[in-house]
DNA sequence: CGGCATCCCGTCCGATACTG
DNA sequence: CAGTATCGGACGGGATGCCG
């Protein structure tokens, strides 16, 4: 616990990284999947060593749980703990934020600054 | 933009490291701040290069403002766009989170299991 | 005061190959 | 199928020192 922090550095921690965000949000949707399934369908391309790496710590972290049917060939299961699910308003609000502004990923700058000079939404 | 991309990603990309997330967190307080102003306000004791560093992203990606008063001794001062406000949603439930399972950092699997293990809170 | 330059280390992350 | 082993490059981030 140390010193007082701002709970934003503690939420980086578990969300932080190419993955972990990602590999959350698809067990928050699918409740029970198997290791290569779940890498099929987490869009940019996870290695399955990336894959591993990142459940191995989440599992750790008691976010997700982990299944294995002891069988041959290798049955693995993951799935998304009720710890892990209370990440799920601050995911929800992340993807919906880089949805909507996705496109300034494109230019950043000349977008952005395109947005500030417009007429000030509502926030 | 190049794929579809969960959104996740793209708001990691502006949230994502040790730095960003408060120094955005306490801009979003603040308005109009000065550099070592900044720099003290922020827990964990960053260095001057990281807040340097940071700070040049963050005005380059069009999320604060740099305002150089041409004076000796320096007084430069930075604010939060509005583009930048648009963060604070997700920087406050993410500031939430933390704080609520803080004392899950201390050792994360056991307290993570006590809490799964317990009646189902209503998330 | 508000930086930048340098060094240096640990981690992130991808590619490839291999295994039970 | 579900990983692990190995390699190597890129990046994050701390320490220190210098500058106008």
């Amino acid at each position: 616990m140390r010193e007082a922090e701002t709970g934003i550095h503690i939420s980086l921690e578990v969300v932080c990284g190419k993955w972990k965000g990602l590999i959350l949000w698809k067990l928050l949707h699918k409740d029970f999947v198997r290791f290569n399934e779940l890498r099929r369908s987490i869009d940019g391309n996870i290695s399955s060593r990336m894959l591993s790496r990142e459940l191995t710590k989440l599992v750790e972290d008691g976010l997700v749980e982990r299944l294995d049917h002891q069988q041959v060939p290798p049955r693995v299961e993951y799935k998304i703990t009720t710890y892990g699910k209370t990440t799920a308003p601050f995911l929800n609000i992340m993807n919906q934020w880089g949805m909507k502004h996705k496109n300034l990923s494109v230019s950043k700058k000349e977008m952005a600054d395109l947005m500030n000079s417009e007429a000030e939404s509502n926030y």
